[in-house]
RNA sequence: GCCGGAAUAGCUCAGCCAGGUAGAGCAACUGAUUCGUAAUCAGUAGGUCCGCGGUUCGACUCCGCGUUCCGGCACCA
């Protein structure tokens, strides 16, 4: 069912897999009548998916677990049987599986398979591939632990019917149960949003509303720290900075088919009514942006263009603003008004290959910068096949094709690994995602690079080529530094909230041993400051043991203890964050090392 | 949006199951302490127990509705 189960004849597979079967029986048994989804084995563990007669909590957890560990001592032995189509469609009504039945004939449809296997274990019966244990006594049962209790469509597909899935760990030994859970509640403590709160990085208030996160000091920082970056590198490139407001006509999304394809995840229109000179009144409507290429594609047509000017690279960090479904907003991970790093750049279809090989190697630099290396590349293409394909791609086979074989050949010359993705385009052209492997375990799009073939023309752009005639330009859309929420969010969890000094909302804090020191103290500080460090003075009223304390607690890189030795020679006693190792140096070599280290941005700070 | 769970001081949480109108630690504030490496001491203040309704002599506690958050699913230009 994913990339990760062609392993299928290993024993680890074998046993989440049977352990899903355990699962289910221990199920039945505690709320009979429940009828049976999908039990897959995953990357850590297994699911099952029920439609329960009576809702399961993680309260009964602790029983169900016991249950299944009665099963697993009984030593249940798996039998395989295969029956003929006609058989198992006969099995599984007398089963009362009406979704494995649906699956079954489905199978038969479009397989063609000529029989059906069926695994009985003990009381447990279910149509299944395989393979299994020889027998439940086979399965270590130390080595599993249920996780939790979610709610999932049926076959991933809303319009279904909405099972509950109970999701287990299980591994080979206690060991690696016990490594597993360990690593996923040390993942929890760098969640985004309680770093978030601990840091003071952001907040989000009801009165302002849901998904529109604040900025605070420290957070903005970041921000602005990021934004430096972006436009280091885009300068470098030769992109040109324009800014544009968050608002548009609707008519504009009317034509660039924005409307047509994301109108329920905009906000609503804004209805205004104006009376003009001769006074008629005239309404007009607008609404809020969910992206920012209409309002720079009209940049681009505000005059003529020449293949000589192509390709022309516009950049902003763009607010946009997207009513996201309630249940996908959360944190800064996913919001409702965000601020994107976008560019747009017009070009030839000669130039795609060039402008796509520039872009990627300035996610290469990026990325560099920022330590960042977990990660894959995906090709999203159109699906030809997909029933709602309609609604979610623009009609354009030709197009799609071209497009697409432009890109998949980039990929290959540039020797690049990538996953093929169909059905993950966006509805204008096929993209390039790098797919990031969180600490916190989920895969996220972090940065994209998409190719447009389709709004340019509808909203008219052209550029003259070198035969004197009018045509229409590719747009390509890139955004290495995703919005500001969602790579910072990333960025959080990455570094757990510690972050490199170049980065970090305070980079220095200077901690004195007492008070009567609190003079040069204050001089560091303020020559610090004239270089733009942001260095602040600790508290005078506690401890040193405490002033470290609090420092740690916040994460701050760099800490400077001074006492009297320092002040006698002029010197400061740096303690680094998470490293043990003290190092006390003069003032002017700290200050040189430091101002080394931010200007290059330096994830580790030589000294 | 859907399924399930949760919401008590700025934060982390106890109290609720068995209704009798709140408690701790940390943070904050005030004072004392001026200290050499992860919590100095004392005091003060801080709560429409998410909101609205219901049951009840009485609701933080029970019930209903709503809101927000969390775990997932679907969605993600």
């Amino acid at each position: 069912m994913n990339a990760r189960d062609s392993s299928a004849d290993d024993a680890l597979y074998r046993t989440r897999h049977s352990l899903a079967h355990v699962l289910a029986q221990a199920v039945l048994d505690m709320r009979p009548g429940s009828t049976l989804g999908f039990g897959p084995p995953i990357a850590d563990g297994f699911y099952y998916d029920f439609i329960l007669t009576e809702p399961i909590t993680e309260d009964d957890f602790p029983e169900l677990e016991q249950r299944m560990r009665r099963i697993l001592k009984k030593g249940q032995r798996f039998y395989r049987e295969d029956l003929s189509v006609a058989d198992a469609f006969t099995r599984l009504d007398e089963m009362q599986e009406p979704y494995k039945r649906e699956y079954a004939a489905e199978l038969v449809d479009k397989n063609g398979l000529p029989s059906l296997s069926f695994y009985r274990n003990g009381p447990f019966l279910d149509m299944c591939e395989g393979p299994h244990v020889d027998t439940t006594r086979d399965i270590p049962r130390d080595a599993f632990k249920l996780r939790s209790v979610a709610g999932a469509y049926w076959r991933g597909d809303a319009d279904n019917v909405m099972m509950t899935r109970i999701y287990a760990w299980a591994f080979a030994d206690k060991a690696s149960l016990d490594a597993a859970v360990s690593a996923f509640e040390l993942a929890q403590e760098r969640d985004h949003k309680k770093l978030g709160r601990e840091l003071d990085l952001f907040l989000i208030d009801d009165d302002v509303g849901r998904g529109l996160p604040l900025w605070l000091p420290n957070g903005t920082v970041i921000r602005d720290e990021l934004e430096k970056l972006a436009v280091e590198l885009e300068f470098k490139a030769g992109y040109e900075r324009v800014a544009t407001p968050h608002i548009a006509k609707a008519d504009l999304y009317d034509r660039t088919g924005h409307l047509a394809h994301y109108k329920d995840s905009m906000y609503p229109p804004m209805e205004v009514i104006e009376e003009s000179a001769d006074g008629e009144s005239v309404r007009e409507t607008y609404m809020l942006r969910p992206m920012n290429c209409p309002h720079h594609h009209k940049i681009y047509a505000s005059r003529l263009r020449s293949y000589r000017d192509l390709p022309l690279r516009l950049a902003e960090y763009g607010d946009v603003y997207r009513w996201e479904a309630s249940g996908a907003v959360s944190g800064l991970a996913r919001v409702r008004g965000m601020s994107m790093n976008d560019a747009h750049i017009y070009c030839t279809e000669d130039q795609i290959k060039d402008v796509f090989r520039e872009v990627i190697s300035q996610y290469d630099e990026a990325y560099r910068i920022l330590g960042l290396n977990d990660y894959g590349i995906r090709l999203s293409r159109w699906d030809p096949d997909d029933p709602k394909g309609r609604e979610k791609y623009v009609d354009a086979a030709e197009a799609w094709r071209r497009s697409e074989r432009i890109i998949t050949e980039l990929l290959d010359e540039m020797g690049i690994d990538y996953e093929d993705a169909p059905g993950e385009a966006a509805f204008y052209g096929p993209k390039i995602d790098v797919q990031f492997h969180t600490v916190t375990g989920r895969d996220e799009t972090v940065s994209t690079v998409q190719l447009d073939f389709a709004v340019p023309p509808r909203l008219g752009l052209t550029y003259i080529g070198p035969d004197g005639a009018e045509h229409t330009p590719y747009c390509v859309h890139r955004a290495p530094f995703s919005t500001h929420e969602r790579f910072t969010a990333f960025l959080i969890e990455h570094f757990g909230g510690a972050f490199p000094t170049w980065l970090a909302p305070v980079q220095v804090q200077v901690l004195t041993v007492s008070a009567q020191f609190s003079a040069y103290a204050r001089e560091i500080v303020d020559r610090l400051r004239a270089n733009f460090v942001r260095a602040e003075l600790a508290s005078e009223s506690d401890t040193v043991a405490k002033k470290i304390r609090d420092g740690t607690t916040r994460k701050i890189p760099n800490l400077l203890i001074v006492g009297e030795r320092e002040v006698a020679d002029r010197t400061v006693t740096l303690r680094r964050y998470g490293v043990k190792q003290q190092a006390t140096m003069p003032l002017d070599a700290f200050e040189a090392a430091l101002g080394k280290a931010i200007a290059t941005r330096s994830l580790t700070f030589e000294l």
